[in-house]
DNA sequence: TCTGGGGTCCTAGGACCC
DNA sequence: TCTGGGGTCCTAGGACCC
């Protein structure tokens, strides 16, 4: 009885206004930044190995290209329709989220970053008189200081200050900018579809549209017993933002509580040497984001998978959780045990798709906890933090354990791939003066 | 031929203990 | 022949997010 009332959602305040800034079709926006002449042009950008449609501008959109579709099974209709179609350029987007974030920051104190493309600001109730005004203020802002198109929703918790956000995106009337703090949410949520809630998913959302819950107005009605037995105590969390209580605080970023790190082939792999370097590569790349936050991980999981859309063959997939006797950010220890986990669940004569590692049991470095029979560490961290900084500078796999491989044959290459405009002096674009200026 | 990658949180159920 | 019940911890898997 006690525990389950704690579990309850309970209302954290309604002092505070909520404001989602998210940038507009954000990687194609990045790409447009530096190709001004592909503003107004259709575009999409492909996921990590050119294997699906992951954003598209809105030319795109409307020519119902549809998110998540595979690449190859567009490829023609794109080029029939002069879209024009780029790789993914995680440096580039990574850098202007920076620039966004960092923009934002300067003009309010209490921001998330929510994702690579949005952030949430928490402004104290009634501080701002004219809360439309100020978004269209931050917009213009942003778009100055980087270039990149942003939409602005302002609700009295985090989940109507995304639906607020979409209708700011969608009806061109809003102009990038939608208040729902101040008036009633009903005549919106009336006319927001239940999946496009912010926590309702495919899952639930089918469930619910079952019941004949088709918006997310339908959904606020319910009560609360009903919701919480059929979308657990997130679903009632979520219902309960759509009724004006603020249940999810505002989170600055820390340490993240686990690092993941795979990809696909870009052919199908058989040998296991070839996984090995595979695995070897992705947990080197795990490491260094685990020593760049400053953590070590207390648990280390690989897993192994064949093509789930193969007809030729059956579908394999396996996975190996190997607790560590100490907690380590040391690349050489990581790479040992993945390899004697990878060794386990290799399955010779089968065709894989696809390899991964994950850490968890993140702890910080400062607080290592040594066991009795340890060898001291403190060579093995400088010689990771000397590692580091050779590659920071150099590029990333400058200096590397041989096992990870060298020519990676195995790897996807991506050839839509923009240049680095942004953190490589050699991709700097050049500008040229035209004399008719 | 070709279908992404990196995260978080919650729950059910098993193991274990008394 | 009889074979409890309740609490806690851990983990795998599901659902969701971008």
């Amino acid at each position: 009885m006690g525990s389950s009332n704690l579990r309850h959602p309970q209302p954290v305040n309604n002092k505070y206004i909520f404001a989602l800034v998210d940038c507009n079709n954000f990687y194609v926006s990045c790409e447009r930044v530096f190709a001004p002449k592909l503003q107004g042009r259709p575009v999409v950008v492909l996921s990590n190995n050119d294997g699906c449609i992951i954003a598209r501008s809105n030319e795109a959109k409307a020519l119902g290209i549809a998110m998540g579709t595979p690449f190859f099974k567009a490829a023609r209709f794109l080029s029939r329709h002069g879209v024009t179609v780029f790789s993914s350029n995680y440096p580039l987007y990574g850098d202007m989220s920076w620039r966004v974030m960092t923009t934002i920051k300067k003009l309010e104190p209490d921001v998330e970053v929510y994702s690579i493309d949005e952030a949430f600001i928490r402004l104290p109730h009634s501080a701002i008189l004219d809360l439309p005004e100020y978004g269209r203020r931050i917009r213009n802002i942003v778009r100055q200081h980087t270039g990149i198109p942003v939409s602005i929703g302002f609700g009295p918790t985090k989940t109507l200050a995304k639906i607020a956000n979409r209708f700011a995106k969608k009806e061109d009337k809003y102009q990038g900018v939608c208040d729902l703090s101040s008036t009633s949410a009903q005549p919106f949520l009336g006319r927001c579809p239940v999946g496009d809630v912010w926590g309702i998913g495919r899952q639930s959302s089918d469930k619910l549209q079952k019941q004949g819950i088709t918006s997310a107005l339908d959904l606020l009605k319910r009560d609360d017993g009903w919701i919480r037995r059929r979308l657990t105590v997130r679903g009632l969390r979520t219902v309960m933002e759509l009724r004006g209580i603020s249940c999810i605080e505002l989170e600055k970023a820390g340490p993240s509580k686990s690092i993941a790190s795979s990809k696909s082939f870009g052919y199908q792999v058989k040998s296991l040497n070839e996984l090995r370097e595979a695995t070897a590569t992705y947990v080197t790349q795990a490491a260094v984001k685990l020593r760049l936050q400053r953590s070590l991980a207390g648990c280390l999981q690989i897993y192994l998978r064949t093509n789930r859309f193969s007809r030729t063959q059956p579908y394999y997939a396996a996975g190996e959780t190997i607790k560590l006797p100490e907690a380590t950010a040391d690349t050489a220890l990581l790479i040992k045990l993945a390899l004697q986990g990878l060794e386990k669940i290799y399955r010779p004569g089968l065709r894989y798709q696809k390899t991964g590692v994950v850490l968890s049991r993140l702890s910080p470095a400062q607080r290592r906890q040594l066991s009795l029979f340890a060898d001291p560490q403190k060579n093995r961290d400088k010689l990771m933090s000397a590692l580091d900084l050779i590659n920071a500078r150099w590029g990333r796999f400058t200096i590397q354990h041989g096992v990870a491989g060298f020519a990676k044959p195995w790897q996807h290459r991506q050839d839509r791939k923009s240049p680095a405009y942004t953190t490589q002096w050699a991709d700097l674009p050049i500008v040229r003066a035209s004399g008719q200026l």
